[in-house]
DNA sequence: GTGGACACGTGAACC
DNA sequence: TGGTTCACGTGTCCA
């Protein structure tokens, strides 16, 4: 009993399967037969099936061991893991933090800070007050941040301001929705304006304020 | 023979491990030991081992059974590969579709398309040629994109344009880059300039190629 | 011929 | 209690 095939003549069936068989034999010679032999076979069957169902799932199998099937899942579901977590990061550094990133770079350059942001913070109000924002990002650069009502207009007079000052426009954003207007621009100082103090950099936010008010 | 434990009495330890045990009472016996039974005992106990370490791995087990724990193991497979394929596309669309995806939300919202429009073909000459493009994406908005030499006063003269044709800008953004400048906005028609026929944009574009090449 | 891997049938433990 | 799962020792194949 036991043991399996002990009782069968030697046949090699291709790529060792079914080694069973002769199973009347046995019964014959011994007329004994284990309640729980033909569930145990399932039994067999149905973790082997899983077993090659989990072995195709994994594309690289080093070995056709089940302990090596098992292993190389093993280690496909760390990397596929890994890569889940490396892309969610990815992903939630792209979405959110631009302003963040932008909060953090913006430490790292400026200078002479000339206002204190808080974008995150400052998002909450955006479309409602009305404010100019400057900061020195450079020995000539400035960056700077307007939001206001929508009027006909404003840009342009936006632009006179610009060209009055002596700022060339490096590159801008002007975005309109809900009535509301918001510029953001990095400029290039032409002329002495900034002379080391950032008295210069006041009067500018003055004037734009004050072109952003008027009416046109 | 064989069957494992025939010989041995009933001995239950704690939670069905090591039925073995009274190996010399079966050698003493038969006086017959397997050559390979100390081999085959160990190969069970690394099978074991790295069916539990797959069970570790693997965040949700229903049943305890090995086949389970190879089932629970794929399905967690399956999910954690549709998850890579589910973020990979995620994080493709955020970082490279944005033209793509431009291209298609304009094809859909363009009625009449004034200049045919291929982005991607024009990004490997981007900086290189001096163009406009005037597209009409509403009843009275057009869409366009200026492409030009990095000249001091080109902006404002743009902005001159703009205002002379009576066009509102809805949003803008310009870019400046090794020399060259981009200049892509949403404009309102404030007044007649779109009586039906797109004579008009040809003019409009004729006046900003103008503007773009005269010397400031 | 030696060792690794497998399927087998069985007794026992667990529900 | 049956039904199910398990570990066991063995025979056999294959490199």
């Amino acid at each position: 009993m036991g043991g399996g095939n002990r009782f069968q003549e030697p046949l090699r069936i291709s790529r060792r399967r079914q080694v069973r068989k002769e199973k009347e034999e046995v019964e014959v010679n011994e007329s004994f037969k284990s309640p729980n032999l033909e569930a145990e076979r399932r039994r067999r069957e149905k973790l082997h099936g899983r077993l090659m169902a989990l072995r195709s799932h994994v594309p690289i199998v080093t070995n056709m061991t089940k302990a090596s099937i098992v292993e190389d899942a093993i280690t496909y579901i760390r990397e596929l893991q890994k890569e889940v977590v490396n892309l969610t990061e990815k992903l939630h550094e792209m979405e959110e933090v631009p302003l963040e990133l932008h909060e953090q770079q913006m430490d790292q350059i400026i200078k002479h800070e000339h206002e204190t942001i808080d974008l995150k913070e400052e998002m909450k109000n955006l479309w409602i007050e009305e404010s100019v924002q400057l900061c020195k990002i450079g020995e000539r650069k400035l960056w700077l941040k307007i939001t206001t009502e929508k009027k006909p207009g404003i840009f342009t007079k936006f632009m006179e301001v610009m060209r009055f000052m002596g700022l060339q426009i490096i590159d801008i954003t002007l975005t309109t929705s809900f009535g509301a207007t918001l510029i953001c621009s990095s400029v290039q100082i032409l002329q002495g304006l900034c002379d080391g103090d950032s008295v210069d950099l006041e009067q500018t936010k003055e004037f734009l304020l004050e072109a952003m008010r008027s009416n046109p």
